[in-house]
RNA sequence: GGUCCCUUCGUCUAGCGGUCUAGGACGUCGCCCUUUCACGGCGAAAACACGGGUUCGAGUCCCGUAGGGAUCACCA
């Protein structure tokens, strides 16, 4: 298929040397937004040249991270070490053609001249043996390969994100693209990779900016088709700072684990640095409708817990019905460490939408949703405790036999209970109803008090009145 | 230090020369709703880093300064 408008493909490539981090996690959903609004291919490959850095676990933990996302790849995920014959093969074309040479130096020749050019405040540019003659090597002495760098002119780059971006040739360093092992480097692995997988776009942060002037020289020395650059601005930490280990630079997995939504973590990634006018709440429909390059900002943003909050009791209270009951269930389910029994279930299933109401994170709705277990009797909270005092007791002790005495336990039924015993007794509804909901609830976020009794029962609430009052 | 990038409310951002006495969202603070907490509604405080240009006119274009960031490995 080739025509003017050739299918985009885009991929995601990182190196498992730790889990999927915040940052790369929202240039995965760039990528797989841009390759879905354009109907291409979203391929992902694992950048696992480092032998010694690279591990299984951390291989795993990206590809969970992904299908929690729900980033579904186009194909199977590839591994670049896998590779390494096509890239040496690329490498010696390099040499053949005369885009490269064979360096002999030692690492601390290496070192040495990169020191001195760096107290000269030049660019060290590694080119000790690109003016030698390859005869001055010692016998059988280890080498690698460098590309042989243009050095006149300069090149711009039309990054998506970025605009222009021009460099000096000069500026560029004869980098090494195959070791002395015979392995190759990343920046001619992820040329050849890209070439071969026919990317047309590389989306990736934009602490790649500098390399693509480099992996520039070699799709020009291949006589490759040099494939769109957009750079997007690294994710700071709330306090401006890089993201590191310290400031949370966490795994996509703790975030799951901290109760927050795949759906939220879209919204919240995609907006953060990214815009469509003044929309803030951004369905994933919508977003592969609307994305786009040219709306990526160019300033690197900061991390906001609260907005994410917010953003995941929005998609908390549209979550359907099905789906939450069952995080739920497995949440109370872990807590309790038994099963919920029928009824519990059914309890659950009639308070959760006003529970979801109140919620911001998966954990606290289980935590409120953990009143409708049986967990009798209640441990309460300061406040609730506070409440209860000595001569509200006996307020209760009447209450319990005056709901008991209704025969139809439905919230009007009950509402007019509760009324009909603060009028006789000449009390505020509010002093009524302030300690049935301390008793009741053990002083756990709630809604609507008449609701919840409903739904807990008749004897599930007379028992827990009482419970008070016995203690 | 060299090179490159960035700079609008506390935070994420809208803005693509005049409609900006700068808009939205989160957060904050009031008020309303109310049987708690939320949700919701209304309202408030809150920003164009600085200095020069260009222009009739600059948040918007150009140049400096300052600040922040990235990168300079036989790591990726």
């Amino acid at each position: 298929m080739q025509n003017d408008m050739p299918k985009v493909v885009t991929r995601f490539a990182p190196s498992p040397t730790g889990f999927l981090h915040i940052g790369g996690a929202r240039t995965a959903l760039y990528n797989w937004l841009f390759a879905r609004h354009h109907g291409g291919d979203f391929l992902l490959r694992i950048e696992d040249t480092d032998k010694k850095r690279s591990t299984e676990e951390a291989i795993d933990a990206i590809l969970k991270g992904m299908r929690w996302l729900e980033l579904d790849w186009d194909g199977t995920a590839i591994s670049q070490a896998s590779r390494a014959d096509r890239h040496q093969d690329v490498a010696l074309e390099m040499l053949a053609n005369g885009k490269a040479y064979r360096c002999y130096a030692s690492t601390e020749e290496l070192a040495e001249a990169r020191e001195t050019a760096r107290a000269e405040g030049r660019n060290f540019r590694g080119d000790l043996w690109r003016d030698r003659d390859p005869a001055e090597a010692p016998e059988g002495a280890p080498y690698s390969i460098r590309i042989k760098m243009p050095r006149e002119g300069e090149v711009t780059i039309h990054d998506a994100v970025q605009g222009d971006v021009t460099v000096k040739n000069a500026e560029l360093d004869d980098m090494i693209i195959l070791r002395s092992d015979g392995t190759p480097t990343y920046m001619l692995a992820v040329v050849v990779d890209d070439h071969d997988m026919g990317i047309t776009h590389i989306i990736r942060g934009d602490d790649h900016l500098n390399n693509a002037f480099r992996q520039y020289q070699i799709f020009e020395a291949m006589g490759w088709d040099v494939p769109v650059f957009a750079h997007i601005p690294l994710i700071h930490g709330m306090d401006g700072k890089k993201l590191s280990k310290r400031h949370g630079a966490l795994g996509v997995e703790a975030y799951e684990e901290m109760g927050f939504l795949p759906e939220a973590m879209r919204n919240y990634l995609l907006r953060l640095g990214w815009s469509h006018g003044d929309d803030e709440i951004i369905s994933t429909k919508q977003a592969i409708e609307w994305f786009n390059l040219e709306s990526v900002g160019r300033g690197p943003a900061r991390f906001d817990f609260d907005k994410l909050d917010n953003l995941n009791g929005h998609y908390i209270r549209e979550c359907d019905a099905e789906r939450l009951l069952s995080i739920v269930k497995s949440g109370l389910e872990n807590t309790l460490d038994r099963a919920l029994e029928r009824a519990e279930i059914d309890r659950l299933s009639r308070a959760l939408p006003a529970l979801a109401e109140r919620a911001k994170r998966l954990p606290e709705l289980v935590e409120s949703a953990s009143l409708f277990c049986n967990t009798r009797p209640l441990e309460l909270t300061e406040t609730a405790a506070k409440q209860l005092t000595d001569d509200v007791l006996p307020v209760l002790e009447k209450v319990a036999k005056e709901l008991e005495a209704v025969t139809e336990w439905n919230g009007p039924v009950i509402k007019a209970a509760i009324m009909s015993f603060a009028e006789a007794e000449d009390l505020k509804l509010g002093k009524v109803m302030q300690p049935i909901r301390a008793a009741v609830t053990g002083g756990k976020q709630s809604g609507d008090l008449v609701e919840t009794l409903e739904i807990l029962g008749q004897d599930e609430t007379i028992g827990r009145l009482r419970d008070r009052v016995a203690a």
